[in-house]
Parts: C-alpha cells; sequence; structure tokens
DNA sequence: GTCGCACCTGGAGCGCGCTCCAGGTCAAAT
DNA sequence: ATTTGACCTGGAGCGCGCTCCAGGTGCGAC
C-alpha cells in the first residue's frame, strides 16, 4: 500500500492555492521539502491536509511568519517549547479581530438603518 | 461659538493614526481636504469623528479602496446611489471574514486541546 | 526526432498601505 | 537675529504576500 501522491496541478486544485503560492511557501518552510518524483514534487496527502489548515490560518489573516513559527513549533521535538503558549496567543489576536470586525459591522448596521429610514 | 479645531498633532493622538498616515488618508481621499490656517491643517472635531469611524473599518480589514468608496457614496447627493446596497456588501464581507476567522479559532483550539492532554 | 506540455529554478515585479526623507515655511522663544 | 519646533510638500522606499517571467528539463504523443 503506497500513499496517493499528488502532482502539483491537483494540489493546486485540492487546496485552492496557486502554483506559484504553493512553491513559494515551500521555500519560506511553511511546508517541509515536497518530495520529488523525477524532479518534480508529489504532494502526500499529508502535505495537503497541512497545507489546508495552513490556509486556513492564512485565511483569518495569520502572516507568513506566524505560519512559518506555527510549523516549526508543531514540528519541534523539544518538549521545553511553549505550543501551547504560542498557540493561545495566536487564538487570542484572532478574537481581537473578530471583535474589531463585529465592532466594524455594528457601524455599517447603523449607517445601514439611517439610510433605509431617510428613504422611507 | 466656534468649532473647536485640533493640529495635527492632536489629531494623530485622538484617532491613533501617525501623522504620515493622516496625510496619506487625505489624499487618497477619505477625508475632505483638511481645513488650514496658515498652511497647517487644523481638524474640526467632525473630521475627527469620520477618520474615527475610517479607522474602525480599516482595522476590521477594509481596504483604502473600499474606504473611499464608503466616503464617496456617504458624501454623494445623487439620490440614484446605492448606498444601503454598497454597505450591505461590505457587511457581508465581513461577516466571511468572521467566518474564516472562527474556523481558524476552531483549528487552534483544537491543536491545543491536543498538546494539552499529550502534556497531561 | 521534434513537438507540446507540465513542471523546474532563480529572480524580478507588483499592489497595498503605509513610512520616511529632503528641503522648505512660518511663528514663537531667546 | 537666530534658533527651535511643528508643520508643509512631493516623492522615494519598504515589508508583505504573492505573481510573473525567462530559460531549462524530462516525458509522452506523433
Amino acid at each position: 500500500m503506497t500513499t496517493a501522491l499528488f502532482p502539483p496541478r491537483e494540489a493546486a486544485a485540492q487546496t485552492g492555492l496557486s502554483l506559484d503560492t504553493l512553491r513559494y511557501y515551500e521555500r519560506e518552510g511553511l511546508v517541509g521539502p515536497i518530495r520529488r518524483t523525477a524532479g518534480r514534487r508529489a504532494y502526500t496527502e499529508g502535505d495537503i491536509a497541512w497545507i489546508g489548515l495552513l490556509s486556513c490560518l492564512r485565511d483569518a489573516g495569520l502572516g507568513i511568519a506566524d505560519l512559518r513559527a506555527f510549523t516549526a513549533l508543531l514540528h519541534s521535538v523539544d518538549p521545553a517549547v511553549d505550543r501551547v503558549g504560542f498557540l493561545r496567543a495566536r487564538r487570542e489576536e484572532l478574537r481581537d479581530r473578530v471583535a474589531a470586525i463585529t465592532a466594524a459591522i455594528t457601524v455599517l448596521d447603523h449607517k445601514i438603518s439611517r439610510f433605509e429610514e431617510e428613504h422611507g
């Protein structure tokens, strides 16, 4: 039983990222060096799942540096590494972002209702 | 009764933006041309309130182009302009962002609990 | 063989949102 | 009269996150 492998094109399709972005993430160390067959990348299901996870965090606004730290942390074997602390800190940032966006939504709703009643 | 006016430094302090950013926003048409006294900007309370509002939307992730559109829209006298439609569209974008962030928080929580139980 | 195609690499370029800088003005303080 | 300090302008520069490009490789189809 061999693990299924996916060519770049398919990895891109499955993750929703461009080929360039996939290569960029690899260069930046967000994904371990992808296995090559005949020089071309061959993504494992694990690679794709990991990239999907990165993509999710990326969509939430985390920067590349954060993702790199995240990657390094989860891959580290050092028990002294404060994984939970790091993860909690990121989560707090995200909660703050939600709060900021919620505030903005409130502002928009306020404007919307003002225009609605103005118009009649 | 004259409206209170604020020098740039104070406008920056009150809005939390830098002097450069205040000038930048003005150049970009996000705030109407600020009144000048002896060549220097003098921000009215209204200016500052408007900038605060922009800043709120900016913090939520709206881009400069969106803010410019927002500004133009709210300042437009043309009754044919679909203000409410625009505002609702922005709000939907923000709701989507919240959803994305919420998903990421779930992912982080998942990782956090995994490490917590692993560590004991 | 040679064509086309998917992919490779290294590096340049781009749009965004500031941020910084040089050179100048004006007003109050010394 | 000179200095200081806050501000002015126009324009260059920067960090980020891609995105694009040139030039090359290897493989299957014809």
